[in-house]
RNA sequence: GCCAGUGUAGCUCAGUGGCAGAGCAACGGUUUCGUAAACCGUAGGUCGUCGGUUCAAUCCCGACCACUGGCUCCA
């Protein structure tokens, strides 16, 4: 995180103080009752406050009734929060006596000649440049909430702190209501709706962990996406491609993606013979030993007996490498799709006629995600990507962009999102050649292209520098899952740099070999996380068009001829593709109106003698209740079209 | 991967160093019913796994696995 600046701490809001100042006096509660903690930093948040703490005692949820038991005395204390100033060497002095190591070294972070101030409420002194409430006492809401680790500025080289989570309100009735909106966000929890509804499962003893199973219902939901998908792209002048899992290594090391990204793919599957298998390892000590001389050599300590050069032993390196994967004889299970596609754009020759190329699979990935990463269908080690690449000359690139963005938008609609934010992450000039490719000029291009396209379509962005990836700008759309966690949802990047290490080439109107354009675009992202997301998103209330089960037909009793009337209701949804089933059990309509309500059932139809009679049908909405009886036939047809229109 | 917490029936959860419990769901029967629970019964478990302490462990201790809250990461 950035530091603020002076001027940006004066506009801290109200409630930011009230945080801020919590923060402090959970730390100074901390020190009351383990005098030897260590303290880091203590900021508010979207949510609440955290501090930073390194003491041998682990904090569990038991000491926190202790915490805030002291929290309280020091609001009953109503201490003032007086700021005053220090030099550097007296702020360094006292963090020194005080033996706050950490403070010591956040001192340094302060620029020179920026003031060094401290806030102090009763005994305890901490460096900070505010703001804060004027007194203690003003901090009447509180709640301490988890605990966790956290590695000293983010680093996981350094030591990991605790850290104390907790949140604080204007008043009682605000920390209420801020509770029961958590509870809420818990009831919503695609976790927790996935398995209520038979959605998805997982099995971490057979199959294994972060990779979900899709029962019945849930590749309902997989299946209508797809659709969905399929048509959108389709009228937008895509056409679809199929591509393998896997891949050969050769593929990734062209790629780039390999050695870096090694540790997020599955390790290899080896393919070797036994002469082969000792080939490769021959090559494997050869490239170790010429990068420990490429080391040796930059770093110019040792003399340098062999006589080579830098450009010579990364010559050596690159061929050794290139020898490596001749052997061939290694697959990776693919971590993307797009190397995989652009060896079909170099499948045929390209003429520019050919171009914008929009080659569109919902591919499906593998990624070897950490263990503490996984969470729910959110992060998952297998997914399958709303992938597209669109191969397109710069003077295309607008256009094709715009497209893009648009066809989100249309989705955004569909499915009546309207909290998100769009990310704009930007190069950084400075680090040209290094974290980004060297083409100023295309970066300027396409960032000034992409800006323009956002500007246009009024969408609110933040444009975020040296966030690119390394061979463009791109979008990332957050989102927020129903208990706060924030996502990429969807993404659209520009890239104009892999093409190239592929030798993607088309022949232009002047007959010369030009490289395309790509864009990577994925506007509903994976199944798995845009599932996870629309579950939480409908509290698993899907529109008709989503719904597993979209209508159930409801008997009131069990005899004929009313179990015949619903079987031809049945029938005749079921010929028109509406997913319907019929509860002509014993049961009372209470009973069965229940069960089909705790299903989330969207449409009930009730059917009994009156209805029969009039040939009628009694239409129940999930979460709506009666909403009276009408003609069957007029209630079917009603169905049929919003199935059809994709109706919200 | 790291720190902490959790793990009892399909689900939600009780419980105890000495025979393993409830509600819902499931299954069998009775009930013939108009919009969120009709009634009776049956079955369901190596208390995450492995090891240790103990006469005896679901309970105490340890390791592992999985999940959860964070951190790191997210091409």
């Amino acid at each position: 995180m950035q530091r603020k600046t002076l001027d940006q701490r004066e506009q801290m809001s109200e409630l930011m103080r009230l945080r801020h100042s919590a923060a402090h006096m959970m730390a100074s509660a901390v020190l009351r009752l383990w005098p030897e903690a260590r303290l880091d930093i203590g900021p508010p948040t979207e949510e609440g406050f955290y501090y930073d703490f390194d003491l041998a005692h682990r904090f569990s949820p038991e000491d926190f009734p202790r915490i805030e038991e002291e929290m309280r005395k020091i609001v009953k204390e109503n201490q003032v929060f007086e700021k005053s100033t220090r030099s550097r060497d007296e702020a360094r002095e006292w963090f020194a006596t005080k033996g706050q190591t950490y403070k010591l070294e956040r001192l340094g972070d302060i620029p020179e000649g920026e003031a060094i101030s401290f806030f102090q409420n009763g005994d305890f002194v901490d460096l900070c440049a505010g703001p804060h409430v004027m007194r203690t006492g003003n901090v009447k809401a509180f709640k301490l909430l988890s605990v966790a680790s956290a590695y000293f500025r983010g680093n996981e080289k350094n030591p990991q702190l605790q850290r104390l989570y907790g949140t604080a309100f204007k008043n009682k009735e605000e920390l209420e209501s801020w509770i029961k909106l958590q509870e809420e966000g818990k009831r919503r929890d695609h976790r927790r709706i996935g398995s209520e509804m038979s959605l998805f499962a997982y099995d971490s003893e057979f199959v294994g962990p972060g990779l979900p199973l899709w029962l019945p219902k849930g590749t309902v939901l997989v299946e209508e996406l797809e659709k969905l998908a399929k048509d959108t792209e389709f009228q937008a002048g895509y056409v679809r491609v199929r591509t393998p899992h896997i891949a050969k290594e050769k593929m990734y090391r062209t790629s780039g993606h390999l050695p870096y990204y090694a540790e997020s793919m599955f390790p290899p599957m080896e393919m070797l013979e036994e002469d082969e298998r000792k080939r490769r390892e021959q090559l494997n000590e050869k490239r170790a030993d010429l990068i420990r001389l490429l080391e040796s050599l930059e770093s110019a300590v040792s003399p340098n007996p062999t006589g080579l050069t830098v450009e010579q032993v990364r010559h050596d390196i690159a061929k050794t490498e290139t020898e490596i994967t001749l052997i061939g004889g290694r697959y990776y299970l693919k971590a993307m799709n797009c190397p995989h596609h652009h060896r079909i754009f170099a499948a045929e020759p390209r003429s520019y006629r050919d171009l914008p190329l929009r080659l569109a699979e919902y591919g499906t990935c593998y990624r070897y995600e950490q263990s503490g990463e996984l969470f729910g269908l959110m992060r998952v080690r297998s997914l399958q990507m709303n992938d597209a690449h669109i191969y397109c000359t710069t003077e295309q690139f607008g256009d094709e962009f715009r497209a893009v963005n648009e066809m989100y938008l249309k989705y955004f609609k569909i499915f009546g999102l309207e909290k998100y934010r769009m990310r704009f992450s930007t190069h950084d000039p400075s680090k040209l050649g290094q974290k980004f490719v060297n083409e100023p000029e295309l970066w300027k291009k396409t960032e000034d292209m992409v800006r323009q396209v956002l500007i246009d379509s009024g969408i609110d962005f933040v444009e975020v520098p040296n966030e690119a990836a390394f061979y463009g700008p791109k979008i990332d759309v957050q989102v927020w899952s129903a208990i706060g966690r924030e996502f990429t949802i969807a993404t659209n990047q520009v890239d104009f740099a892999v093409p190239a290490r592929f030798g993607l080439t088309y022949r232009d109107r002047d007959n010369t070999d030009k490289t395309p354009l790509c864009i990577h675009r994925a506007p509903l992202g994976t199944h798995e996380r845009f599932i996870g997301f629309l579950i939480e998103h409908y509290a698993g209330n899907f529109p008709l068009w989503l719904a597993p089960e979209q209508v159930r037909v409801l008997t009131i009793g069990d005899e004929e001829p009313l179990v015949g009337y619903a079987k031809s209701i049945v029938q005749e949804l079921r010929e028109n593709f509406v997913r319907v089933e019929a509860d002509i059990t014993t049961n009372k309509i209470n009973g069965k109106v229940q069960d089909a309500e705790r299903a989330k059932v969207h449409t009930m139809l009730v059917v009994g003698g009156r209805d029969l009679e009039a040939g009628n049908v009694s239409v129940r909405l999930h979460g709506k209740g009666n909403v009276g009886a009408k003609p069957r036939a007029e209630v079917l047809a009603d169905i049929v079209q919003s199935i059809r229109e994709r109706r919200a």
